[in-house]
DNA sequence: CGGACCATTGAAGCCTATCAAGACTTGTGG
DNA sequence: CCACAAGTCTTGATAGGCTTCAATGGTCCG
């Protein structure tokens, strides 16, 4: 999966008075290949970070939510399109700005280095689920993410809230499917196969409950997405 | 795939006159969960690294060849385990070590960062083989990979270098199935379709000798691993 | 020579993909 | 307001690729 900054990334204020963009479902912020001069943070909506083969096969690198850092790289250009999910806000500023503010200020560094190690795990994550997961493993995790996501962003602080455990999906089924490593189809299918299994429930296309949160996380063969990871220590559970 | 530090780390020199460890195929260097509190480098040989699920499925995250350095961490454990694949030696040195380095020097600690940003990208490609490319596909992408390490490790300049087309395979059948998310029945069924299509050819079972480098290639969808990535500049073929 | 381990090969089964059709949603225009 | 069109999601039937299970062959080492 991926970023969603940490509950406060320092080096993120270099976009505090920076310009924003508005950016409209399927509108694309940046096309692989493009010069790597400006990073972005995502203000709210989502963005999708994706990589397409010369044949057209799509691999979708992450989903980013609000706070989310958006520009790395170790080239000159980026190896990865980056578009909107839903109607998103982005605050966009020249690359030398944050070059600066981590040359500056060892403190913004660390926490530079701090969100790329994160990074880094949770690409080892999406590894370990493309590698060996089954397809309904791979959907019960995804919603995991995705209720993870939604309790950092909203700084929900005790993991049994119920609200917690009304997901939303503002990304298509096909691009889940290209999260996922799977085609549409199997996606829809699995999706049926947690709500026979009473795992969840769904009403509207978009909106998912899920019912039975031990389950789901045990068929997700997760110990807990609510660790400590990334929640400052005065709001863990 | 992974590391294998760039042409020169800087930072690695925290390791020059330190602590060598030897280690026997097999033998473990971290074990998932152990306190991170060493960082390593390897000088010969090579090492993987892994992660392993509750109920035993195994994903290889990466091959680390000679100056990869071990021990990216956002937090205090190591969540996964690195053992030897062959005789391999290991210097070590406290992380603290590292960690002063870095701090004392911003261009060591730039050095670290292009490393962090090389193996994400490298991470990210895991992931597209492992969501989109079939097996073939994924031992081709592998075979070349493994021919790019062999340059870069070798320092070789020509990428049309006959010594190239060589190239060994250290680890097991299962090794790569786990790494590559496929069954160790499939591995062999598809150096089997390699070799039947003549893109490569084996005599002992642990060397293959590519024969066809630009099917092979096209075959992976791959552009040119002998991009200048991670060559220096006066190095580029 | 015998045993352990690893790799290869074959046969059968399962999971996911593919192909195809129908249901639902949304937006548009009559 | 309804009709239609386009897009997305779901569902079914079939096919294909990878896995599983099983057996054979090869290599290393005691």
């Amino acid at each position: 999966m991926s970023p969603s900054a940490a509950t406060h990334d320092l080096f993120l204020d270099i976009f505090d008075d920076s310009a924003v963009l508005t950016l409209e479902p399927g509108e694309v912020l940046v096309h692989a290949g493009a010069r790597a001069d400006r990073v972005f943070k995502v203000l709210n909506g989502m963005v999708m970070v994706s990589r397409t083969g010369g044949d057209g096969r799509r691999q979708i690198l992450s989903f980013l939510v609000r706070n989310s850092f958006v520009g790395l790289t170790s080239t000159d250009d980026y190896f990865f399109t980056v578009e909107a999910v839903m109607p998103t806000e982005i605050a966009v500023c020249p690359r030398t700005t944050l070059s600066e503010r981590l040359a500056n200020d060892p403190l913004a560094e660390k926490a530079y280095l701090n969100m790329l190690h994160r990074i880094l795990e949770d690409a080892y994550d999406l590894v370990y689920s493309l590698g060996q997961r089954t397809a309904v493993e791979r959907l019960a995790v995804f919603l995991l993410y995705l209720r993870h996501w939604h309790r950092i962003s909203e700084k929900i602080v005790h993991d049994q809230d119920q609200s917690l455990n009304l997901v939303e999906l503002p990304m298509s089924r096909e691009d889940i499917a290209d999260f996922l490593g799977l085609k549409k189809e199997t996606v829809s299918r699995s999706f049926r196969q947690l709500e026979e299994r009473g795992l969840i429930h769904r009403d509207e296309r978009n909106l998912v409950a899920i019912r039975e949160l031990g389950t789901l996380r045990e068929l997700a063969g997760i110990r807990d997405f609510a660790s400590p990871r990334q929640l400052p220590d005065n709001q863990r559970a």
